[in-house]
RNA sequence: CGAGGUGUAACUCAGUUUGGUAGAGUGCUUGGUUUGGGACCAAGAUGCCGCAGGUUCGAGUCCUGUCACCUCGACCA
């Protein structure tokens, strides 16, 4: 198509309030408009991207024998009402009524959907296992959308349903659906997106992985070993610390240690690494404020989702009140309130000559011994995993902590939904049973993003060949020039019937222009016809990303095109 | 939901302190000169100053309320 005609602005400058490189050039670039928070109309040129993203997607989908189908986005309560979801979440579901006041809800995910899609034809055992999916519009009320398509309120997502009869079989199938997402993402042109093993909640049991693009900018914390290739969510990553007890274990004794409240005080005041204390955080459960206490040592975050896990409750940071007999800032495990639960972390196994809070305004302990001063201490993993740490799986000291962007996920759902919405089928042996499901989404709009914001430079994005708007950017330079003209034309006719797909800039504008606005536009190739190479019998050709830039020959170009086409295509 | 910030032209932003005719650059339209990294000259068009009240002879500017958006946090099947 000719770039004359292309809808949607450019924009010299940088847009204000994005913090984000992918949102400034997705805005600036002309792929997005805003229309409220969190949710945002597409262009052309992101929508060519999306497009092609879904049947990168599709193919890999029908590959492992899924099946595309179409769930509504609007869906009545009844159905989320079975499944109890429509009670256990909160606002970021959207519920409204229509006009005969029924309740409805507008689709965030579509476990009920796939349910109730199946749950007749599911009768029989002879059916499984078999996984349905489709490509469609979710809208999560999230309290917070940032960064462009990063975190948004409404996006595409694809989400897939599978079916089982057995754990080993849905074991089987989510590792079959595990390779297919590292070949749709190596095929999308980000072979870099790592899978990672996340935290399944408070579901319990089930496994589950996420599949992050590794960015500063993105939103969770990654553990990945460099030397095993163990990778993790923090939220999900065993944590390991090892210690060794003085050979010299000093009494318990009390000492004044006024004002200091904080660990760095109170090591500072006595002269000891912050290591050698034993640190107290103090959380609440959310249904009835009970006081949790979790010691650990000094230098240890606690994870909240091991914690929360563990405790099988939400929890908040506490507000300590003086009813609570908790003593903020000198909290000890030797003579703390029984009205609070103790729990101990794993940072402090095999310690001893260890600074503590004496549960009394001004005053520690040292030389405290836990497995000594303290009854039946009970040791479980609630810190977080350290950068520099120990990889849980080959024990080297070799983890490092990175961000990354969730651009899929795949889930062990297990029986939650079939068994609440009474799904079950007659096995071989007459019994009634519940099937096994698992799920499997990608955000496509985010992906897009996440791919703009790994692969772009000052000027705009970078995309790969699979996935970029265009395959080729072709420029007129002196479209005035009637030869220029006239071969450029031929060019972008020659190029369209070889089944090249092309952007055809001939603009009466300055080079400078022209060029900006391709590198706004991001196409892996670049054609440049001017009277300067026609002078040589040439065509330029050079790549988005500055990797080359070559003369061709005029009546070898289409053939060179094609053929880097066909290089530079991840896809192929 | 808590904290902070911003709302003026399509975009980036001045103007608000101290009330007195609505501004600049970019973009857009027309004509001309240009043409390899966002050219130049000339002439134009474009505003519910987020919205609603109030104070005032007079409000973009002061007061009250409200909405939207941005950032940080909480939250995130």
């Amino acid at each position: 198509m000719k770039l004359e005609k292309l809808v949607g602005d450019r924009f010299k400058e940088r847009p204000a309030d994005c913090q984000i490189d992918s949102h400034a050039i997705m805005l600036k670039g002309g792929y997005i408009k805003h229309v409220a928070n969190g949710i945002y109309s597409l262009y052309t040129p992101l929508k060519r991207v999306t497009k092609k993203i879904e049947q990168i997607i599709r193919e890999e989908m029908d590959a492992i024998d899924g099946q595309e189908v179409m769930f509504p986005v609007v869906m009545p309560a009844s159905l989320w009402e079975e499944s109890g979801r429509y009670e256990s979440i909160g606002s970021e579901l959207l519920r409204f009524t229509d006009r005969n006041d029924n309740k409805m809800v507008l689709g965030m995910t579509h476990e009920e959907a796939a349910v109730h899609l199946v749950r007749e034809y599911g009768s029989s055992y002879t059916k499984y296992p078999f996984m349905i999916y489709q490509i469609q519009t979710k809208f999560r009320d999230e309290a917070r959308p940032r960064g462009g398509l990063i975190r948004v309120r409404e996006f595409t997502m694809k989400d897939a349903y599978s079916f089982h009869t057995s754990q080993e079989d849905l074991e089987q199938y989510y590792d079959k659906c595990h390779k297919a997402y590292e070949r749709i993402f190596a095929r999308a042109g980000v072979p870099e997106v790592v899978s990672v093993k996340s935290d399944s909640g408070m579901m319990g049991g089930s496994v589950s992985h996420e599949f992050m693009l590794l960015t500063p900018i993105g939103e969770d914390s990654i553990a990945i070993c460099s030397e095993c290739g163990y990778s993790a969510n923090m939220e999900a990553a065993d944590s390991i610390i090892e210690n060794v007890k003085d050979e010299i274990s000093a009494n318990m004794e009390k000492v004044h240690t006024p004002d200091s409240h904080t660990i760095e005080e109170v090591c500072g005041y006595l002269n000891m690494p912050v290591e050698k204390a034993c640190k107290a955080v103090v959380y609440q459960r959310n249904m009835d404020d009970s006081y949790v206490v979790v010691f650990l040592r000094g230098d240890i975050e606690v994870n909240e989702t091991k914690l929360r896990n563990f405790l099988g409750a939400e929890i908040h940071p506490a507000v300590i009140t003086e009813e609570s007999g908790i003593v903020a800032g000198f909290i000890g495990p030797v003579g703390i309130t029984d009205k609070c639960t103790v729990l101990f972390d794993n940072s402090l196994k095999n310690t001893n000559n260890m600074v503590c809070g004496a549960n009394e305004e001004d005053y520690h302990f040292t030389g405290l011994d836990l497995d000594r001063d303290v009854q039946n201490v009970e040791y479980h993993d609630f810190a977080k995993i350290k950068d520099g740490g120990i990889c849980p799986v080959c024990g080297k000291k070799a983890i490092t902590v990175s961000r990354g962007i969730e651009v899929g996920n795949i889930f062990q759902l297990g029986t939650k939904y079939t068994k609440t919405m009474g799904m079950t089928y007659l096995d071989k042996d007459g019994a009634v049973k519940t099937p096994i499901m698992g799920c499997y989404g990608i955000g496509v709009g985010r992906l897009a993003a996440s791919v703009c914001e790994a692969h772009h430079d000052e000027y705009g994005p970078i995309w790969p060949m699979a996935i970029a708007p265009w395959q080729v950017h072709l420029c007129a330079v002196r479209a005035d020039n009637a030869e220029v003209k006239a071969t450029a034309d031929k060019f972008y006719e020659d190029l369209t019937n070889a089944g090249v797909e092309v952007i055809y800039d001939d603009r009466k504008v300055s080079a400078g222009f022209m060029f900006s606005d391709a590198d706004l536009i991001g196409c892996p190739l670049r054609v440049v016809i001017s009277p300067r190479n026609l002078k040589e019998g040439c065509f330029e050709i050079s790549a988005r990303d500055k990797s080359f830039s070559i003369k061709c020959p005029v009546e070898e170009s289409l053939a060179k095109i094609r053929e880097l086409i066909a290089q530079m295509n991840t896809s192929l």
